[in-house]
DNA sequence: CCAAAAGTGTTAATAGTACACCCATGC
DNA sequence: GCATGGGTGTACTATTAACACTTTTGG
């Protein structure tokens, strides 16, 4: 009766997504193993320990993997399909990384949003790099639909609360930068006058007095986050 | 290094929903064993098997448990608390009714909304029975914390996917079932003349000449929830 | 002076909110 | 005839969507 249930190791895989004022980008990691059916680039992730909850094993196979700390992770969904460490380069992976026999494996996918000048170290025998969504290759496992499905949590994500957009943003930004990355996000144009309307009305996003310099056409100006004035309004809701 | 990984069961748990024309209930089960220091009652979950989707072992484990088929099931969070299952009385339960030196657990959490009339066999070992959210008692492992967070989950539910509000209603069903069906998963107090309106505006309920009888007032209307109108009227966006 | 992106207002349509009285029925 | 809940409309406000020209700067 017993070995019907599963006995399983457990996962975490992050999406983290930067933008880099075209479009959104995914951070993957290098394999050092070549595995190059599967491809060498992957998610960041990997097995959560014994004592561990699967968000601080999140957190800690980010920093782990990419040398990045704090981010904001989101936890979004359990990939466990039977087969999706079945192909036969997945296991042989599984069996150099970790240890033999890993039948099936169970990941917990999140995300999370990142500033993409952020210095990702090459802490590990990882190397980490950003790839254009555009240009996702053909990854290991499911990490190409864990991929998919994180990007409609993400709109969702930010509806529930925006402020998280800014995560992506530089501490100064402009709003075409702002603009750029809500049309990256929803996936469709939105009008630039609604749009500057819109930033407007947000007590969170104050203008500074520095505007670009060197540009071959009007300096826009720069803006930042309050988190100050964000939490304040939150507060009186 | 290979034994710092955790290596363990999984479950999935369940939380039904269902509305009785007053207020939200939740579908919990009670054990056979008495485990009197956690309570008796707990919502339906159980492992899942070796060869087994997460997303099919909720159902699985909700039909065996209650009886209940073809649900809409909603995965929403993964809980894995080093010390969920570290209970000494919970422990103790896991030991009997699955197997000895569980050590940990870690379990998926499911939403699903379901008609209360809806006839719920007592198949298993466990019955099955409706208990409202006011009225939940102590359960065993962190099933109250799962059951608050899936109150959270059902709201952005019913925002994304209104449609799904309806499988908590009887097919036929008047404005003040559904006003109060919203009233309740809101929880607040939504103006009746507002709400007819937007009802009015929603082609996918479509009024029956058939109305109430014997009651002790005006009778009201009764309306049913017209599936093909609302995939139509999804088709055309 | 030209190319390139920044910045700026008005109007119309839609959705949401507030609010109070008469109607039908059983007892 | 009275208690109980069913059903109805209007006016105001807020939000969203559509739409085009002038400004600044570097080269």
């Amino acid at each position: 009766m017993s070995q019907q249930f599963i006995h399983t190791f457990l996962s975490v895989d992050c999406v983290v997504l930067g933008f880099d004022n075209e479009q959104l980008n995914a951070l993957l990691v290098k394999r050092d193993v070549s595995v190059e059916e599967a491809g060498s680039l992957k998610l960041p992730g990997s097995l959560i320990y014994d004592q561990e909850d699967v968000d601080d094993a999140a957190s800690r196979v980010l920093f782990e993997l990419t040398g990045i700390k704090k981010m904001p992770l989101r936890q979004f969904r359990c990939f466990a399909s039977p087969n999706r460490a079945s192909r036969a380069e997945d296991r042989k992976w599984l069996n150099q990384a970790y240890q033999p026999n890993i039948n099936r494996l169970i990941t917990v996918a999140y995300i999370a949003l990142c500033k993409i000048d952020r210095k990702h170290h090459n802490i590990s025998k990882y190397s980490s790099e950003w790839c254009p969504l555009k240009k996702i290759p053909q990854m290991p496992f499911d990490h190409n639909e864990i991929l998919l499905a994180s990007l409609g949590e993400i709109q969702k994500w930010v509806e529930m609360e925006p402020s998280i957009i800014f995560d992506l943003l530089p501490q100064k930004f402009t709003i075409s930068q702002l603009h750029r990355l809500y049309e990256s996000i929803y996936a469709k144009k939105i009008d630039i006058r609604n749009f500057h309307k819109k930033v407007a009305a947000m007590p969170q996003v104050v203008a500074l007095e520095e505007r670009e310099v060197g540009v071959a056409h009007r300096a826009a100006r720069f803006y930042k986050f309050d988190k100050k004035g964000y939490s304040k309004l939150k507060n009186n809701l």
